[in-house]
DNA sequence: TTGTATGCGTTATCAG
DNA sequence: CTGATAACGCATACAA
C-alpha cells in the first residue's frame, strides 16, 4: 500500500506553463523579488497543474531539512509526553517537523537513532537520554535536555536545585520540622540529582534534620518501604515532611503510607517534582514544584536552531513553580 | 546553529577509494549480490572514509521516504500519547521513521499537515483526526483512526459498540438495576459514538432501564451535574451504574458524585472507556474497557504498510477488555 | 557480476 | 530581473 510512484507535476511542468524559466517558479515559490506579471503567470500555472512542491529536491540541494530529531525514552510518561508536545509546538512555530525516537532507555537504541536521525540529514537533535556512553555527533547541533555531557554541549533544565531548596523552605513554612528526601535514579551525572542538593542545602541553612534516601535503577521499591517501617514507631512516623523525587514515586509513596496509616497531609506533608495532571490538562496529582514545560520546549527550540553562538551556554535553568494540590496543608 | 554544510564522503569518494564502480558501492550498501572481494573493498573504504549514507538522495531517486506521518491531536492526553508510542514502535520494527503532527484539535492545522505530509514525500498517513470536512488525499495511502470517512478509507478501530456491550452487562451482572450513559462528544460520525449504541442495545436486551446524557463540544461541564441531581432525590441517586464516556470524564463524574455525597462503588458503581493508568503503567483509574493500544497501533501500521489490498479492509475492530479497579464492586 | 551513465526535483551561479 | 545550466547523492537501466 506503499506508493511510490506518485509522480506529479514539477517546477518544470509548471515553467513550461507558464511560459517562463525554471528558475523564475523557484524564485516565485520561495517569495523572492520576481515580476509581478511572471509571478501571476507562475500562481496560475501552479493552480491548473495543481503542481506540489517537493521537499527531497530541495533537502538533497541545500543539505537542510527542516526536521529536528527529538529523541526521548517515550510518550507514555506524561511528563515526557508534555514534553514532547511543546517541543513539536514550539518547532512548528519555526516552521520545522519533528523526527520522534523513542528509546525506551536502550542504549543501543540511542546510538542507533543518532546514525538514522544523521543518515536522514536532520538539521538538528534534541535529546533526553540517559546513557553515559553516548558519542554526541559534532557535525550536528545538539541540545541535550535535563542531562551534563560536556560544557560544548547546551543544555537545557528546569532549575532542580531551586526546586528543591523551594521544597525544603515550603515544608519549613507548613510547620515541619523533620524532613526527608526520597527518589530513585541513575548514577549518571544528570540535573535532576541537583534536587536533592538543592533540599539539603536549605535544611542545612535552616538547621532542620533530614535523611535521604536514594535508589539506583536495580533496587526494588520495597527498599523505601523498609526505610519507611525503620522509621514508624508506635504508629507514628519519624518525619512531618517528605521531598520525593517525582510525582510518579511520590504517588507511590503515598499509596504505601496510606497501607502504613499515616494520614497526608496530617500526620505527613509530600511535595513532588514534575508538576503532572491528571489526564495531562485537569487537577496536580500532589502537591508539586512545576517544572516549566512550555519554557523547557522553547528555549531547547530556539537553542538548536539559533545560528548566534551566544544562544549557546553550556547549562540554561528555567525557574521552577510550587503549586498545591491537597498533599500539604496548605 | 542549523549545520547547512556538512558534506561528508558520498559514494563516489567511497568508489574510487575502493578502486569499484559507483554503483557497486550501492549495491553494497543495500546489501545486494556483489563479490565478496568487492564488497570487502567497499565496506573498507567505507569505513577508512566514515562514510554515511545520505537519505535524501535516495529519496528523491525513489520518491520513497521511509517516513510515516501520524496527524493526533496531542501527546498530553495519555490515550494518544500511548497510541503515539505504539505506532512509533510498530513503525521502527519495520524501519519506518515517524513525523509528528499535533493538530491540537484545529481544523485548518489539519488540512496543513496534510499538505506538509505530501511536500515531504512521507509514505504514508495515518491519522486520528475530528474534522469532518477533511479532503483526503487520493495519492497517498491513508489509515484514520476511530474515524468513519468513507468506505475507501481503512478504519482501524477498537471495537466500541462491543465495549458498550460489555459494560452494560457487567454492570448488570455486578447487580445494577437502573444505568445511564454520560458523554460528550463531537456530532460526527466516528467510532466512539457507538460506545453508547452497544451499552443502550444491551440495555434494551436486559429490559434494564437507562438514560442517556451526551453533550456537545459546546456544553458546558455543569449540564453533567444538572443531569445527576435531576436524578438526586432524599440523598440517593437514581443510578446504581453508569457508563462513561471516558476515562477522563468518568473521573471528573466521579468528583462531582464525591461532592453530592454519593459513595462510589458503594451507592453507584462506575465502568468508563479507554483504559487509562496512573502514570501510564501504574493502576487504573477507574473501572474500565480498555482499548487495545499496542494491537491498534500495529494494525494501522500493517495496513498502512501493506501492498496487498486486501489489507485494507473499510473497517477493523479490535477487541477490547474489561478491567476493574475500585470504581465498582468486583 | 560489475561498470557506465542518466535523471530524480530543486537551488544557485552566472550570463544576459 | 530573468533565463539557462550545473550540481546535490543516489538508484537503476543498460551495456559490457
Amino acid at each position: 500500500m506503499v506508493g511510490r510512484e506518485r509522480n506529479g507535476p514539477t517546477m518544470a511542468d509548471v515553467a513550461k506553463k507558464a511560459g517562463v524559466a525554471l528558475g523564475t517558479v523557484s524564485r516565485v515559490i520561495n517569495g523572492e523579488q520576481v515580476g509581478e506579471a511572471y509571478r501571476e503567470k507562475v500562481m496560475e500555472a501552479i493552480k491548473a497543474l495543481g503542481y506540489r512542491y517537493n521537499n527531497s529536491g530541495r533537502a538533497l540541494r541545500t543539505n537542510r531539512t527542516n526536521t529536528i530529531a527529538l529523541i526521548i525514552p517515550n510518550t507514555i510518561n506524561p511528563y515526557f509526553g508534555l514534553l514532547a508536545h511543546h517541543i513539536n509546538i514550539a518547532l512548528e512555530k519555526r516552521n520545522y517537523k519533528m523526527m520522534l525516537c523513542f528509546t525506551e532507555y536502550d542504549r543501543d537504541r540511542e546510538t542507533e537513532f543518532l546514525q538514522m536521525a544523521q543518515e536522514n540529514m536532520v538539521d538538528g537533535i534534541i535529546a533526553l537520554t540517559y546513557n553515559p556512553d553516548l558519542v554526541i555527533p559534532e557535525s550536528i547541533p545538539f541540545v541535550t535536555i535535563d542531562r551534563f555531557f560536556s560544557v560544548k554541549v547546551p543544555c537545557v533544565s528546569s532549575d532542580n536545585y531551586g526546586g528543591g531548596v523551594m521544597a525544603a523552605r515550603k515544608l519549613r513554612e507548613l510547620g515541619c520540622t523533620n524532613l526527608a528526601f526520597m527518589r530513585t535514579a541513575s548514577i549518571l551525572i544528570n540535573e535532576p540529582s541537583k534536587r536533592m542538593d538543592g533540599f539539603a542545602a536549605a535544611c542545612r541553612e535552616m538547621h532542620i534534620p533530614y535523611e535521604v534516601i536514594a535508589l539506583d535503577e536495580k533496587q526494588p521499591y520495597s527498599e523505601f518501604e523498609s526505610f519507611l517501617s525503620k522509621h514508624f514507631k508506635d504508629g507514628k512516623l519519624a518525619f512531618d515532611g517528605l521531598f520525593i523525587g517525582t510525582d510518579s514515586l511520590a504517588w507511590e509513596i503515598i499509596k504505601t503510607l496510606k497501607q502504613m496509616g499515616v494520614r497526608v497531609p496530617e500526620d505527613v506533608q509530600v511535595i513532588g517534582f514534575d508538576g503532572i495532571r491528571m489526564f495531562g490538562d485537569q487537577e496536580y496529582i500532589v502537591s508539586t514544584i512545576v517544572q516549566p514545560v512550555p519554557a523547557l520546549a522553547r528555549a531547547s527550540v530556539n537553542m538548536i536552531l539559533s545560528d548566534d553562538p551566544t544562544d549557546r551556554p553550556s547549562l540554561m535553568c528555567l525557574p521552577v513553580t510550587y503549586v498545591s494540590a491537597g498533599t500539604t496543608r496548605d
